[in-house]
DNA sequence: TCGACGTGTCGGGAGAAGTTGACATGTCGG
DNA sequence: CCGACATGTCAACTTCTCCCGACACGTCGA
């Protein structure tokens, strides 16, 4: 039985930018992409302190990147992408641009090694 | 004449998602896609103090996104976006994610209209 | 040469973010 | 019911970010 407000963003309090500007949320977002992890599992996988990766599951919490699940003792983590898209759409328009650049070097290094 | 100084990224010294979390850093960028323009034209934009316009090119440019050219007693500036490559990678393996959930919107959606 | 203009940089202050240790809460197993 | 465990939260400190006003430097036009 899933809703609506399943699929919906939550209450969304923190830019999505502003989420993956930190390398550690990025690595957790990456982790949570091979399935949904318990907090003390992620806790492990950084050299941080506990409350540390909390806060940062946190603060994916608060841009919609992440959803609690509580379990018993453990509250498990799952990855919640949608808000991706949003970064998606504002890169969209640079696509062709690093395109082309990668393109002339591509040029460039065919005539320097010529 | 273009040498291959042009093209490769000149010293990095800020991260990319870093440069993006700021929401006046990528309005300036959107401005740039369409023309490289001078600081000040860029400032004018803004309800922001020139200083402050001039230090968020600032790390943009420490993070490869933007190149100066002194031009008189103009500095223009022109997008350089190859380091948003980065994203787009980063990105990517989520993209199927997102074009997942939103086709499970669109089921929930047509489920509760019906 | 001199004043006006375009811009970068410096110093400082307000506020947000990251980190850590200590404590509180809730759950499981015996 | 009680101790161990998984986790969240609080207080405090440090560091970073963002912003501004003021000043310095180079360039243009007269």
């Amino acid at each position: 039985m899933s809703g609506i407000s399943d699929v919906l963003l939550p209450t969304v309090t923190t830019d999505v930018f502003s989420a993956l500007a930190n390398p550690v949320r990025r690595q957790l977002l990456d982790s949570l992409r091979e399935g949904p992890r318990a907090a003390g599992e992620l806790a492990g996988q950084f050299s941080l302190s506990r409350p540390a990766v909390s806060e940062h599951l946190q603060v994916l919490r608060g841009a919609g990147l992440v959803r609690e699940e509580p379990r018993g003792r453990h509250r498990y983590y799952h990855l919640q992408p949608q808000p991706l898209a949003e970064v998606g759409q504002w890169l969209h328009p640079y696509e062709h641009f690093w395109r082309e650049r990668l393109r002339s070097l591509r040029d460039v290094l065919d005539e320097e090694l010529s």
